[in-house]
DNA sequence: TGTTATACATAGAAGCTCTATGTATAACTT
DNA sequence: AAGTTATACATAGAGCTTCTATGTATAACA
């Protein structure tokens, strides 16, 4: 049940976690890579990105690290865990999940 | 951006709208139906449909009745409005719309 | 020099859903 | 007769997520 709510909620864990799976990024970067694959649908605030990459490294699901740049600045590169990794599979198991169970409910055409 | 908060939050209006947009019904009908419907696993809690039913109700989208049963019982019963059929249509549209972004990103393998 | 892009971060507000609880009647079971 | 389950509504408070707003700092461009 607790799942579901969170699914409800949140589905910027499994949106995080299918992106660091596919290969380590920084926040910012994030935040681009998400608005250009979903073709502009997704434009997250940094207010939402960044807590909830706090969020997932204190739960242990990814990990950052802080990288020097050239000319001074830093970003700080996460990449998912191996815990990380199991919770993926198992969130994108109940979106669909929830896809199916929406989909029951909400017919494309109404008579 | 207002309207994609709710979506990734409250899933609940459109499918209760969408519920009544079929038939007028009451609350503890609704908990079952959505439970039938979606195979089990849609399983409100009355502390979560009797405030979304309100919040529905004060913002003009649904209205209810109350009803006498033979019994001395009371049914609320819910119907959907023309402003609430406006919004079902739009609510569909914009989930739709979710579902598109959520599967450019949520692939169903990792390599 | 001013603005935009890059890059991270936090505080506080707002909103939704859940848990827990309360009230009341009817039906069924033991 | 008593206890449990199903029916039927309702509210209070907690918890969590996300958003808005703001702050800091550098680099690039106009």
């Amino acid at each position: 049940m607790a799942q579901r709510q969170e699914l409800m909620k949140g589905n910027i864990d499994s949106l995080l976690l299918c992106l660091l799976a596919q290969r380590r990024m920084y926040g910012y970067q994030i935040i681009k890579e998400l608005e250009g694959r979903s073709q502009g649908y997704f434009k997250f605030k940094e207010g939402t990105l960044y807590p909830a990459l706090h969020r997932l490294e204190a739960a242990g699901l990814i990990q950052g690290k802080w990288q020097m740049l050239p000319a001074g600045r830093q970003r700080k590169y996460y990449h998912i865990t191996d815990k990380g990794y199991a919770v993926l599979v198992e969130k994108r198991a109940q979106w669909l999940d929830f896809l199916t169970a929406m989909s029951l409910i909400i017919q494309p055409e109404i008579t």
